[in-house]
DNA sequence: ATGTCC
């Protein structure tokens, strides 16, 4: 009997697992699909007469036990704020719904917002009580590193060929990219216990190896580039640096732990409006929040660990020392305090800007990324946007790009780009500079970073090996 | 974002 069935029978969505165990136990004690059916219909209306059941008994129980969900939204809507003035509108709706939810404590939009599934791409949701998967992401712990080098600023013109040779041998890019054999990265993050101690994670260390120091693709990306620093600052003397900055997160790994929780949150809130089931949470007092938890906060080691491996193996390649480093999660759920009350602050392509924090907030292949340091603004949520946000869907990137264009542009800036999906061009991107001016309440400046040697997924390709 | 839904 399938889920559909099982569902058409009466049963709730959120039992459907005891559901489909019992039934299995039923058929293997010998019963008929059509006894079966009948007693999984009458059990659903008539729960109380299948309690003392042994194979029936415990779903029953469970069907009498749980009340009857009811949507009940925020009497009012939870306060939020936008920073921009030209933000899309169903962003700002998405924002708004997410704010209508039982759980709801505070919101944010941050300038680069646009459409995601639930919340959108550059919102922020504080909840009390409850993690929302969707409101994380898909790439949990997606996330910015960068390393500023000892090697001469002059390497990117004179030594352009070693440089390219770093990054094309020791990083792979796109869906399903990986390590093979001998080639595969080493971290500590891969003996912690967390990994076997979670249902879904301990299924996904295997490929979370071979996946190590990987990139993926869309707007994952590895560059070098130099940065400017103005006045002295990250340890560094003012002037310009040769660095690497990398944008990755948590991969195939990550991605299954969202879809999974994702679904449970989904199928534990049933009672939800079509409008805000992206947005079904987790009660963290429920052993399913405390899984997702865990879960998530491996994920954003993983992602740490991924980031470190793409740094240390380019960084050796070169032969180069580091002599600064900053990085910072953007997609991503902490607990913290907020109006002297506990939170779960999900920051979903946002970056932290409590006071004094630093962060980096990346352009797009042709235009300038930023060293930011947060300046802890409430209303923010203490949050800055993660990049410059689109301004074009994939879809219609690839129907309107003249990519011709795009590469005699990026020769202009004496940009190298090694590999990219059209639907990665600068157009697609809103003003970067525009972007910062819109969140100067939220972040300083401290350096510039411009890119000079710059990979992503090659678009339709199949994945490296 | 991800080897394309459990």
């Amino acid at each position: 009997m399938k889920s559909r069935d099982l569902i058409n029978l009466g049963i709730p969505k959120e039992h459907l697992k005891a559901a489909i165990a019992a039934v299995t136990n039923a058929r293997r004690g010998g019963a008929k699909a059509a006894e079966v059916r009948r007693t999984v219909r009458s059990l659903s209306i008539a729960p109380h007469e299948f309690v003392a059941d042994p194979t029936f008994g415990e779903l029953a129980t469970l069907l009498i036990n749980t009340p009857v969900a009811t949507w009940r939204e925020r009497e009012t809507p939870a306060p939020w704020a936008k920073y921009g003035d030209d933000l899309d509108e169903s962003a700002i709706r998405q924002l708004e719904n997410a704010c209508r939810l039982p759980v709801a404590v505070q919101g944010a939009l941050m300038p680069d917002a646009h459409v995601g599934y639930g919340l959108p791409i550059g919102g922020v949701l504080a909840t009390e009580n409850a993690i929302i998967p969707y409101a994380v992401g898909v790439d949990i712990a997606c996330r910015m590193k960068l390393t500023v080098l000892d090697t001469p600023v002059h390497a990117i013109k004179g030594e352009k060929e070693r440089l390219i040779k770093a990054i094309e041998s020791e990083t792979r890019f796109g869906m399903g990219a990986q390590f093979r054999g001998r080639d595969r990265r080493d971290h500590e993050v891969l003996e912690e216990d967390t990994w076997s101690e979670g249902p879904v994670t301990k299924r996904l260390k295997d490929k979370a190896w071979a996946q190590l120091g990987t990139s993926g693709s869309g707007n994952h990306f590895v560059e070098f580039g130099t940065l400017e620093l103005n006045s002295p600052d990250l340890g560094l003397e003012a002037g310009t640096y040769l660095a690497l900055l990398s944008h990755s997160g948590s991969r195939g790994a990550g991605a299954t732990v969202a879809g999974h929780y994702s679904k449970l949150a989904r199928e534990l809130h049933p009672e939800l409006p079509k409008e805000l089931q992206h947005l079904a949470w987790l009660d963290m007092d429920s052993e399913a929040g405390q899984e997702y938890w865990e879960a998530m906060n491996l994920m954003g080691r993983y992602a740490a660990a991924n980031h470190e491996m793409i740094h240390r193996m380019v960084s050796k390649a070169l032969g180069a020392k580091v002599l600064a480093d900053v990085e910072n999660h953007h997609n991503f759920a902490w607990k913290e305090i907020h109006d002297s009350k506990e939170v779960y602050v999900h920051r979903k392509g946002a970056t932290p800007a409590d006071e004094g924090v630093l962060g980096i907030i990346p352009g797009s292949m042709a235009t300038p990324g930023y060293v930011v340091r947060g300046r802890g603004a409430a209303e923010s949520l203490k949050s800055a946007s993660h990049g410059a946000g689109r301004v074009m869907s994939r879809t219609k990137a690839k129907e309107t790009v003249n990519w011709s264009k795009v590469k005699k542009s990026l020769a202009e800036k004496d940009i190298t780009l090694l590999s990219a999906g059209v639907d990665e061009a600068p157009d697609v991107y809103k003003d970067i500079d525009e972007v910062m001016r819109a969140q100067t309440d939220l972040v300083d400046i401290v350096a510039k970073f411009s890119p000079k040697i710059v990979k992503m997924a090659p678009a339709g390709e199949p994945p490296e090996d």
